[in-house]
DNA sequence: GTTGAGCGTT
């Protein structure tokens, strides 16, 4: 739930959103509210957080019922220092009224750009961000191929500086962790590992299967 | 525990 405290239910089809970069990591929603709250009733408070470590990554939502309130809060709090930061207001470009903010006043209402913070903030435009992005998951069929080759170039190049004084025992006793590069992917679906050994030898390790290329190759 | 361009959860 995103509710801080006593926010309504927020309706994401009429409610304006705001993006607030810049936070502090230490700035909760609870201090943006009386902050945002100020310019206009806030409808709720949003501060994503990392699913790793827990720690808020900079960044909050507002939410407005109405665009101009959200404006106000945007020429009032943007550039406005935040516990100790300061931080950035603006509109959010995924949201639902994403297009009205393009089309709507709220970029003729500002015609006068402060030039205060945006001088050294070169943020691409989101509409060319949004399509390669596409772009990049389609390529990933591709960037499969290309990992193969990497991770064979590696080989090839690990074998001629460190391989070589390193006996097989020893890389196959720290394989299990230095090994694999997949060792911090605890999911079996995501790591089908389409190689194993066939049979249960106990040895994890497939010299046989993958002849080293310095011995087998002069 | 850290960090500093960016886009979010029941």
């Amino acid at each position: 739930m995103s509710r801080s405290g006593r926010f309504g239910q927020p309706d994401n089809r009429d409610t304006f959103s705001l993006l607030v970069l810049n936070v502090s990591f230490r700035t909760t929603a609870d201090d943006l509210f009386p902050l945002f709250d100020r310019y206009g009733e806030v409808i709720d408070i949003y501060v994503p957080r990392d699913h790793r470590t827990g720690n808020p990554r900079g960044f909050a939502f507002v939410r407005y019922n109405y665009e101009d309130e959200a404006q106000d809060s945007v020429d009032g709090l943007d550039g406005r220092k935040v516990d100790g930061r300061v931080i950035m207001v603006q509109f959010d470009k995924y949201g639902p009224n994403a297009e009205k903010i393009h089309r709507g006043r709220i970029k003729e209402e500002n015609p006068k750009p402060r030039g205060r913070f945006r001088s050294h903030s070169p943020r691409r435009r989101y509409q060319d961000d949004y399509r390669d992005r596409d772009y990049r998951r389609r390529s990933w069929s591709r960037s499969r191929e290309r990992s193969e080759q990497d991770r064979n170039r590696d080989s090839d190049h690990r074998c001629h500086s460190k391989t070589r004084s390193i006996s097989p025992d020893y890389d196959r006793k720290h394989s299990r962790y230095s090994g694999p590069p997949a060792h911090r992917s605890p999911s079996h679906s995501r790591s089908p590992s389409p190689r194993r050994a066939p049979s249960g030898e106990g040895t994890p390790s497939r010299p046989r299967d993958r002849p080293s290329p310095c011995s087998g190759n002069p």
